[in-house]
DNA sequence: ATGAAAGCGCTAACAA
DNA sequence: TTGTTAGCGCTTTCAT
C-alpha cells in the first residue's frame, strides 16, 4: 500500500498512523492530545491504532513546533560526591524541593554543571542556578543565554536579578545570640566570605555583636569540609587558645573544628561553644550533638521552581529571603 | 533590507545571520560547528556576526533534524527529601557518578520521576532507571518506550535486561561472617525483601549461615528509615530479647534498631552486634560507630552511564555486579 | 569552498 | 467534526 516507504525498521510517525486509518495527521495529533474537538469514537480508534503500531510522539518535533520544551535546567557548579554529601552548600533536599514543584507543573528538569551548560546547552525554557559562583561569573554566563533564570544564594548581584535564598544575615544574628547567651566573648568565625552567603552570615554575626562586650577575635577562610575546619582550628590552637566560641559557616566545618578542639584535650561545650550552619542530617548524630542554624531547603527549592516558571510565562517575579531557625543542641 | 520580517523582537536564526552576511544558511551552520570545509576567515566572520546579533542555536531544531538529543533520562521512583537523605537506597553519590560520566561524554541528563516520565516523556536518547520498582512495573514502563535503558538494582528481571548493581549476596555473606566472628548465633534480619536488592542480601546472609550453628531467628519487613528500624526492634523486645545479632538492610534501619536496643538498657555491641548497609555518611558519626557494608556508588553510577551510552551507539553491553566491602567499626 | 533543495515530525492557522 | 497548507530552524544530500 504505502508506496512512500517500503516499511522501514524506523518507528512510525503520525503520518503513518493517519495513513493507516485514512485520516489527516492533524486529526491524529488532536486525538492523541485528547482534544475534545475530535469525536470520542475517533479518538479511541486512533489511540488504539497508535498503540498497536507502537507509535511514540517525537518530542523534539513538538518542541520545535511549539517553541517550548517544558524543561527547566538546574545548573550546579560541580558534581556531587560521597565525601561532600554533608558539606555541600546545596544538598539533595534543595533539588528535591525543585523537583517536587517542577514535577507537579509537568515540567522536566535537566541537571547540569556550569561547564556542560556552556559547552552543550540543553534545550530548556528557563534556568535555575544554584550559587552565583565566585565573582558572579556563573550568573553572567547564564544571563548571556537570554533565558529566564533565577538564582539560589545571596542578593549581591544586580537588583533586577531574581534571587531566592536563606536570610543569612539573620542566621548570623541567631548564632551570635546563642553564643552570647552562653557567656562567650572571644569568638572565632570559620568560612569563606568570597561566598556571598557566607559573607552575609558574617555580616549579621558582627552586627549582632556590636556593643555587647563580645567580639570576633579571629576569622579564617575555610572550605565547606570537615578537614578544612579541623585544620583551621588546629593551626590556631598551636599558638594557644584565644577563643571560647566558634561560628562555622557549615556543619561540616563545625565538626572539624570540634575534633580539633577535643584533640587538644579541651571540651565542647565546656571550654568552647560551637554553632554550625545548615542543620545537616549529621548534625544530630554527631557527638556532641551540634547546635546549628537550619535552612529550609525544600521550601527554597519549591520557590525557585515557581519563580522560574512564572518568569517563563511572563509574570512579574520578586526576590525572596527565607527565614532561618536556630536549633539548639549540645555544642 | 530584510523584507521578510520587519525586525521582530524574536531571536535571530541562522537564516538571519546568513542574510546579514549574504551567505547561505548552511554555511553559517557549518561555520558555527567549526567544520574545516569552511574557510577560516569566513568562519571567524560568521562567528563574530552571530555573536554580535545575539544568535543562539535552536537545540530543538537540531535535535529534530539529527534525530538525537544528546540527553539521557535518569528516572527515580520518588523525589528526594531531607529526612530521607541518609536512608534512600539511591543517594546523591550515585547521581554524582552518573553525572560525572555523562558530562565527560558531553551528554545532558534529565532527572525525572517515573510518573512524570510516563505523563510527559522528555526528549532523550536513553534511560537510566534507579530501582526496578515493585514487581518490575517501572522497568516494564520504560521498556515500553522502546528506548535503550539500563537499571540499577538486582538482576531479577529478564536476562536480556542490562542491570548494574552491587553484589548484594556477597554483602549478605560479609555481614554473616562479621557476626559469626563476634560469636553471635541468634540473628535478626531487618529489611523489605520485596525489594530485589534486599532479597539478595538476605539470600547471601542465609547461605553463609548454613552449617555454622548460627541461624536467623526472626526477620521483619521494614522501610528504609530510622523510625521503621526502631519500631520493628521495639516491638520484638517487648516479648524479650531472642537475638544477639542484627543485620539491617540499610544504615538508617540499623541506627533505629540500635536506639531501640539501648532504650531497653541493653548495649551495642555488648549484648547485640549490628551490621548496617551502605556505609552512609552518618555511619561513622553515629554512636556507636556503625559497622556497615559499603557500596561503591560513584563507580556504579559511572558504569550505568557508560553502558547506556554504549547501548545508544549500538554497542553490545553486559550486566555487572560490583564488589562490596565490609567496614568494621564499633557496632 | 559554497550553495540549493529537501525534509526531520509535529501543530497553528485557517478553511470547509 | 475533519482537513489543507504552511512552516518551526536546522542539517543532510547532492550539486557546483
Amino acid at each position: 500500500m504505502s508506496k512512500h516507504k517500503p516499511n522501514e525498521r524506523a518507528r512510525p510517525t503520525m503520518a503513518d498512523v493517519a495513513r493507516e486509518l485514512g485520516v489527516a495527521k492533524i486529526t491524529v495529533s488532536r486525538a492523541l492530545s485528547e482534544q475534545s474537538t475530535v469525536k470520542e469514537s475517533t479518538r479511541a480508534l486512533i489511540r488504539e491504532t497508535a498503540e498497536r503500531m507502537g507509535y511514540r510522539l517525537n518530542v523534539s518535533a513538538r518542541n520545535l513546533r511549539q517553541q517550548r520544551t517544558r524543561t527547566i535546567a538546574v545548573v550546579i557548579e560541580m558534581a556531587p560526591s560521597h565525601d561532600r554529601l554533608m558539606s555541600e552548600p546545596y544538598p539533595l533536599s534543595l533539588l528535591g524541593g525543585i523537583m517536587q514543584e517542577l514535577t507537579a507543573a509537568g515540567q522536566n528538569m535537566v541537571l547540569t554543571t556550569i561547564d556542560l551548560f556552556a559547552a552543550h546547552p540543553p534545550s530548556t525554557d528557563g534556568v535555575i542556578l544554584l550559587g552565583q559562583g565566585v565573582h558572579d561569573d556563573a550568573a553572567a554566563m547564564i544571563e548571556a543565554t537570554g533565558l529566564p533564570y533565577v538564582v539560589w544564594g545571596a542578593a549581591h548581584g544586580p537588583p533586577e536579578r531574581i534571587v531566592v535564598g536563606s536570610d543569612n544575615r539573620d542566621g548570623g544574628r541567631l548564632a551570635a545570640d546563642y553564643l552570647l547567651g552562653k557567656q562567650r566573648t572571644k569568638l572565632l568565625f570559620l568560612g569563606e566570605t568570597q561566598h556571598g552567603e557566607v559573607d552575609d552570615r558574617l555580616g549579621g554575626f558582627e552586627a549582632a555583636l556590636t556593643g555587647t562586650g563580645a567580639a570576633i577575635v579571629d576569622r579564617v577562610a575555610c572550605a565547606f569540609t570537615v578537614a578544612a575546619g579541623r585544620e583551621a582550628v588546629s593551626k590556631l590552637l598551636e599558638r594557644g587558645r584565644g577563643f571560647d566560641g566558634i561560628f562555622a559557616a557549615s556543619d561540616a566545618i563545625a565538626m572539624g573544628a570540634i575534633e580539633a578542639v577535643e584533640a587538644q584535650g579541651l571540651s565542647v561545650p565546656g571550654d568552647v561553644s560551637v554553632v554550625g550552619f545548615d542543620d545537616s542530617p549529621g548534625a544530630s548524630l554527631f557527638s556532641p550533638r551540634l547546635t546549628s542554624v537550619r535552612q529550609d531547603w525544600a521550601t527554597g527549592g519549591a520557590l525557585l521552581a515557581q519563580k522560574v516558571l512564572d518568569l517563563v510565562s511572563g509574570k512579574r517575579v520578586e526576590s525572596r529571603a527565607m527565614p532561618v531557625e536556630l536549633v539548639a543542641r549540645e555544642s
